[in-house]
DNA sequence: CGCCGGAACTTGTTCGAACAAGTTTTCTTG
DNA sequence: CAAGAAAACTTGTTCGAACAAGTTCCGGCG
């Protein structure tokens, strides 16, 4: 184990067992060092940890003070835009096969919106490995019919298409609401995908909702079982 | 400015440029010491403000790769520990079936932490959703050999496992990895679940890692298709 | 040809030291 | 006594160095 975990973990240890109350000053680092009879970098380094579990508050010139005495369970997922989102082994390409325009009906408008009658255009891809024919993922894009002159860009964009939605008609996604469930393969989206019928696959739909809490892009991806994993990272926030 | 920032706004700068592409392997950090004529803690302090950007990727050994060239918008999914990660139609309760010791061989310690010949104790559980009998999900939790005397105290208790460990053995969880897989049923998993065998389900894998990178605790879940569907809201950063 | 061990290389951790920069305390002075 | 200046203290940043630990690459051996 790291010296600077060790002391760490004493420390935590320490406002657990209720050395400290909450707004005390802990020692100098240099009193911590003699105590733990380590160097400063790794008292420093501990102190980092404690700060970045939310324990302790640090500022330079006064004195490290007690925040919380224990560690407040929440844990966040950050991802940077372009990258996760889509995360198979390395890059991947798109291959547009049809842009149509659409209406959604009843039936139809509850895996989008809910809002039946709208109008949209479908833009129905693949994704492939770079260099690789079969493809990982189908994938179909739902762009609202008001922004539809965009999809005739998409099969030459390289990225994500909420990106090109933001770029031309300056549509800022709030935030990306993303539901997953298993299903099995249907006998067309398996000769698409070279799997067998029934084989298990992953549906992932996602919204992208705008400032104005519309949805004006909806995508909807089949991945079939083996070549897929969705993974996420929750870290420990302060 | 700091020195370390004014390393990393060059660095960050260059990527811009396009002196880098993707995947490309940056120089060693001694010879960035060289070229921008500043300390080895510089640098490192440097790559650390670009890694946390997502910019590069470092590994103790490997040379720091490049991850992306532009700082994309971040997008972050918080949540409460104890909340929803089992985020069923509303609360559930376990039920445990059987406690036993166990070796990870070859096979199986890919699914765990890579570790053959690890000792684990396996916790083999359902979900109960309040007052049904058909369960939701099965889940297997696997607790490292050393931590296994906790798993006596897991039937009689109402929260996640992981809370335990910390509780019992103060190793704090700095970050949660979840994989999302869609399997097919067993024949025993079916008879399990009261499902048809070979139908969809999503197989949810969450390794909880320690401050020390360390896993101690694996639980695999397996969720049958049309009870269960896995949402997560994605906000943008400020 | 493939496998394995070792050498070379790269990043991770820790040490000791010095100075910079901000805060708190003490003391001087009006 | 109060206000301001100085001193003492504390954290922040950077340096140089050494060793630990992991990865990559190359060459020898079967």
């Amino acid at each position: 184990m790291r010296r600077s975990d060790q002391v760490a973990q004493d420390m935590i240890e320490a406002f657990r067992r209720g050395a400290y109350a909450i707004g005390d000053a802990l020692p100098p680092e240099a009193e911590l060092c003699r105590r733990f009879k380590v160097s400063r970098a790794t008292v420093r380094t501990a102190l980092s940890q404690l700060q970045g579990l939310g324990l302790v508050h640090r500022h330079q010139g006064a004195a490290t003070r007690v925040m919380a005495t224990e560690i407040a369970p929440i844990y966040v997922h950050s991802m940077h835009a372009a990258g996760d989102l889509m995360n198979f082994a390395g890059p991947t390409v798109r291959k547009v096969h049809h842009i149509e325009p659409m209406i959604a009906d009843e039936e139809f408008a509850a895996e989008l919106d809910n809002r039946p009658g709208r109008r949209w255009v479908r833009v129905g891809q693949t994704r492939h490995v770079l260099g690789q024919d079969v493809p990982v993922a189908w994938t179909d894009v739902y762009i609202a019919h008001e922004y539809g002159d965009i999809a005739d860009e998409v099969p030459a964009y390289g990225n994500l298409v909420y990106t090109l939605l933001e770029k031309r008609h300056g549509v800022i996604t709030k935030e990306i609401r993303q539901s997953i469930v298993a299903t099995n393969l249907s006998q067309a989206m398996a000769t698409v995908l070279r799997a067998e019928p029934g084989e298990s696959a992953l549906k992932l739909t996602r919204r992208y909702i705008d400032m104005q809490d519309t949805c004006s892009l909806v995508a909807i991806s089949t991945l079939p079982s083996p070549s897929f994993c969705y993974e996420i990272t929750l870290r420990r926030q302060a």
